[in-house]
DNA sequence: AAGTGGTCTAGACCACTCG
DNA sequence: GAGTGGTCTAGACCACTTG
């Protein structure tokens, strides 16, 4: 708390220096998961802010998970791990980085075509009738191992060309990102148990009837606009689920009683 | 917007006033999907209010995801539904009862043991060498149709008398919340796709290596101190798990570009 | 240029916890 | 009673978007 020299003419908001600066104590060991952080006075009498910017500093780092405020006693580090590679939307490829292998996938086919009313997908991407969606279907490989086949629908408006400028062996999410600047930020996801089919246990090479997953997942962008719709069966022998649930985001002032 | 009246002397915070407004302009349609709603200028001079206290509501609305912010345009509403059943920590009696299902259990066993070091069991709850803990296996049933079988863990120095005061059949987590005032915040679950072995087959009354869940969850209080470890099967054909992914609490000024 | 959200200040009163 | 976080005020300057 002492070292910390806020750069006050920055880009960068004060709060957020201060928040950064905290997280560094706390990843380091010199703050201690239990204890308590520097009160929001403590804070703005040392570093001269504002209580509400001390304040604000403290709030981001609750909301990340790393803190948690108690009325009346202080606000305290969290023992709980951040670090750890949760759930987040994500694409394939980047949730196998992220854990240590090298993704990259195989072409089965790819079109365009025109999704009859009442399919799921048509539901799901709220489609005109006869809108023509663009569908990939992959086989995804993490470190030479297949691991699952995935079938994107994508509404063709929002990337016309996309089939002539996608390397279907990199990553869609960036790519849809970077030329058409689609950022998906939430994903509704259903999972199944089910057993692998003739057609899927040849593409996974895994014997048939082996327990797998069954993904049925729906994204969308900013403002819940549904973007994407993806069927994915994945091996139950090589993949596995981490969820992180709760930490709900209390902006209810009663504090979550039940 | 007209008609609201704060009541500044209640002991309900004048942004959650706002807020509940704005919630209830939203869910009745008076606000539509899309479009902006009133602005921090808006709020703040139609009812009085600081601009910060304004903020405040428009910002609890963005954490509950029913709204977005756009820095030089405005916050709009959502267009994705708050409402569906999206999974938290919650328990199965829970889970089940949002799901408009009757939940029981029944009890196949209750004891206490001294979980060896080095099972998963003592290194998820962080337990001392030959610490007690009591071991509850129940199968979870709904409207009668038995789901699946769950072997709970829970360090006994939290909660000694727990098989005297708990009835198997009703929610663990109500009788922890109640009796000894433990909350669980938050959960972290792996999720594997296997088969069902012959003693779950029976129990769950289905063939022998039909399609199952395995849930391994530990359970954390406020703080993070793991007070639940889990183990559970679930069935393939009746159970499925949906998920709301991302959705991040961007406490970052750069707005989350990757 | 006008409107918006993002950040920040320097105060204030309150309810709560704890010694 | 001292310290804490929760709420609130009445201003301010900025960067960004849009017409």
């Amino acid at each position: 708390m002492d070292s910390l020299n806020l750069d006050r003419h920055s880009v960068v908001p004060l709060y957020f220096q201060i928040q950064q600066h905290l997280l560094q104590d706390i990843r380091s060991g010199k703050l201690q998961a239990g204890k308590p952080l520097p009160s929001e006075e403590a804070i703005s009498k040392r570093l001269r802010v504002s209580r509400m910017t001390a304040r604000q500093a403290l709030k981001s780092l609750c909301s990340l998970g790393v803190a948690y405020s108690q009325r009346g006693k202080g606000t305290f580090v969290s023992e709980i791990k951040l670090e750890k590679n949760f759930r987040q939307v994500q694409s394939f490829t980047q949730e196998m980085e992220a854990h240590g292998s090298r993704p990259h996938s195989k072409l089965i086919s790819s079109e365009v075509v025109a999704v009859p009313a009442g399919e799921e997908a048509a539901e799901a991407l709220h489609l005109a009738p006869e809108e023509e969606v663009i569908r990939i279907r992959r086989v995804r490989v993490a470190d030479a191992v297949p691991m699952g086949v995935e079938t994107t629908c994508l509404p063709r408006a929002l990337c016309p060309d996309l089939l002539d400028k996608f390397d279907p062996r990199l990553s869609l999410y960036r790519t849809l990102a970077q030329i058409y600047g689609i950022h998906i930020v939430q994903a509704d996801e259903v999972v199944e148990a089910g057993l692998a089919d003739s057609d899927e246990s040849r593409l996974l090479r895994i014997p048939k009837k082996s327990p797998v997953f069954l993904f049925t997942r729906t994204s969308y962008i900013q403002g819940g606009k549904a973007v994407e719709y993806v069927k994915s069966t994945f091996r139950g022998d090589r993949y596995k689920i981490t969820n992180r649930l709760g930490q709900f985001s209390n902006d209810n002032p009663s504090g979550g009683e039940a």
